[in-house]
DNA sequence: CAATATAATGAACACCATGTTGAATAATGT
DNA sequence: ACATTATTCAACATGGTGTTCATTATATTG
């Protein structure tokens, strides 16, 4: 299937990716030239091109890699499913498999994901959350209500995605399971009930 | 105070100003080049180095002046007063001069925070609403939530700041009053109660 | 208006990363 | 051991960079 296995090949390919690694926690991406990638790497410069057009390329396959991975794991996601699990033990499990395959490639995200990041990578990350929760929204929302859809999507993802780029910025300190609960439980009471600061109307204070 | 008006360096930084406006709804930021904008701006390529460093700086200047006037008006923020507005007919204020005021550089920051745009400003401006709702939610904040400050206040600026990003990639189709209002209360709700998804325990339905 | 100061121009320059080539060398799979 | 394939090395033209300097154009000031 994935028909090559050079060992030479595969050499190369790990030092070059070992190489813009580095590089990418030291500087700006589009900084980064395939000169320095070479030369990190001990590669000759020409035998980078026989493996990919220029650094951006390079970048977006790693893109690619990291972002079909968590695709994979989102897709699952059901709103529906996650309101079940709100006063509940244990965590929503398919939010839990989300927060480990993030943690998997969690320090490629932390750089991507920050200042010396790539904005459109990160507009894609969110497009899929909102994409899943358009998709399950529709299913459940009225439409007499005074928030637009699209704006509430919009609300939803960002605000989980939100979540996700503190734990990458804070070295994942929390458990997928403990991040799991505190989605859903934001998600469900809004940041102010959630935090105390206002009491639900209908639970015991 | 401002010194320095001579004519010719106003026309000049406008003709730049203007060029490089137009090259970056057009290609990526990190792609233009100094010949790129003295070209479209009909200036001498030297001549662009009597004003600023390089592309990046000239941006930065840019992005300077447009973050100033938000964080003017942001400070004003006050989560308190915010949750005064609740149910009432008129808009919260702050909130409606804040979208005003992104609407007055609407142009610019829908592109530098959109695909092609620049994740380190839009981390800024995320930092700044952050740093305005982590000031104010300290003084509200019972300790014994289940949910650290930090990530409350992550999910609160990364929410907002969403609204704010799909209203700009939507050509600011709503009234900043509208904005401001569909804010308040999906920040009070919560986005399940706020899109009638769920129930308000003590509200009639 | 005239005198002085300041800005913009055009041309030239060395510098550096690029992307490509072709011949030589090395490592690999079988 | 042999044919295949990957890597290396040197060289090349290209294009944007940042700087300089003499020249020209345009403002500001008295």
């Amino acid at each position: 299937m994935t028909e090559k296995l050079d060992r030479r090949k595969a050499r190369t390919r790990q030092l070059l990716h070992d190489a813009l690694m580095a590089l990418l926690a030291e500087k700006n991406a589009e900084a980064i030239t395939v000169t320095d990638v070479t030369e990190r790497a001990d590669i000759n410069r020409g035998t980078f091109y026989l493996h990919y057009r220029d650094v951006g390329d390079m970048l977006q396959q790693l893109k690619d890699g990291v972002y079909d991975g968590v695709r994979a794991c989102v897709e699952r996601l059901d709103i529906a499913d996650a309101m079940r699990y709100i006063d509940l033990e244990e965590p929503y499990p398919v939010s839990v498999a989300i927060f480990e395959e993030i943690a998997r490639h969690g320090e490629f995200l932390r750089i991507m994901l920050g200042p010396q990041g790539d904005l459109s990578f990160a507009i894609r990350l969110r497009e899929l959350f909102s994409s899943r929760v358009h998709a399950k929204l529709q299913l459940l929302s009225p439409d007499d209500t005074a928030i637009p859809t699209d704006y509430l999507v919009s609300y939803i993802a960002s605000a989980n995605f939100g979540l996700v780029l503190h734990w990458l910025g804070t070295g994942r300190a929390l458990s997928p399971e403990r991040m799991s609960r505190i989605m859903v439980n934001l998600m469900n009471y809004g940041p102010l009930v959630s935090s105390g600061i206002r009491k639900a109307p209908g639970r015991e204070g």
